[in-house]
DNA sequence: ATTCGGACCTGAAAGC
DNA sequence: TGCTTTCAGGTCCGAA
């Protein structure tokens, strides 16, 4: 589900919400989630202050006390759930902080895709070896560099996220619509003025839908229950047989590397 | 090195 | 009204 606009959403909603808080518990964490010893250490974080949550790539950082910190990545269906504690909990909970006063914040999964590691330390041994830079930190000189030593097509190389942590497939859609290339063009030989059309592509799309709280496309929602916006906004994702916003030809659905890709034949070439 | 298909899971929507 | 199939914001693995 989430791609980077949606866990910089929520990262900025729980580290606004929570920050600074203490957990006064922890329960629940099912076996899919977190690995049994794992959920042993989950006691630790009993009377543990939470310091800050933020993003990386498409993984969520609870940075906690005593240099400890969960890891989080919500994969296609993880969400997070600011409620009541005595509010009822259904089959989809896996994990249940607890602040104290009534207050819990709640992971859900229905798939269970969504893995969490409690570390020591510094968060890297929870991250792949290899996580590209983030996309929104990376100057033009760093890209044009790094698209250089690249290979494959387009819509492949925007999904790695050895080459960029944090686009997933809606972005990846939008990114190569606003700069007007073809998802099935090989990345190698990529013009100096195409690939810079590339990188303020990416910029624009990615920071506008952070500005909107990301894409509301099925059960997105942040951990204040908010709904993204940037899903009105769509040019060819989820638009296939629809014309182009842009010149009104049909927008084209096609599998690239086992994903869905939405694209407009005559705009993106 | 890359690409492909399948696996991991559940449920909503579309198709018949 | 069913029942079946397809599809989904992700990633990992093994085989071609």
């Amino acid at each position: 589900m989430p791609e980077l606009p949606e866990v910089e959403t929520i990262a900025r909603g729980l580290d606004r919400r929570f920050g600074g808080c203490r957990i006064a518990g922890c329960r629940y964490a099912s076996p899919h989630l977190l690995k049994a010893a794992g959920r042993a250490d989950l006691r630790r974080l009993r009377g543990c202050r939470l310091l800050g949550v933020r993003r990386r790539g498409k993984y969520l950082i609870f940075d906690l006390e005593r240099g400890t910190r969960l890891v989080f990545h919500l994969k296609m269906t993880g969400q997070f759930l600011e409620c009541a504690s005595g509010r009822e909990r259904d089959r989809h909970t896996h994990l249940v902080l607890s602040f104290g006063r009534g207050r819990e914040l709640r992971f859900r999964d229905v798939r269970k895709f969504g893995r969490l590691r409690l570390v020591r330390g510094d968060e890297r041994s929870a991250l792949p070896a290899g996580l590209g830079p983030e996309p929104l930190a990376l100057g033009r000189r760093r890209f044009l560099e790094l698209l250089g030593a690249r290979r494959g097509r387009l819509k492949s190389l925007l999904l790695n996220q050895r080459f960029l942590a944090g686009i997933g497939n809606i972005y990846a859609d939008e990114i190569l619509f606003e700069a007007g290339l073809d998802p099935l063009r090989p990345a190698s030989g990529l013009d100096e003025a195409r690939a810079l059309r590339l990188w303020s592509g990416m910029r624009r799309i990615l920071s506008r839908a952070v500005r909107r709280g990301g894409s509301s496309i099925r059960d997105y929602a942040d951990a204040e229950g908010r709904l993204g916006r940037f899903q009105f906004e769509h040019k060819v994702y989820g638009r296939a047989g629809a014309p182009c916003a842009r010149c009104g030809a049909a927008v084209r659905r096609l599998v690239v590397g086992g994903r869905s890709t939405h694209f407009c034949p005559r705009c993106q070439k």
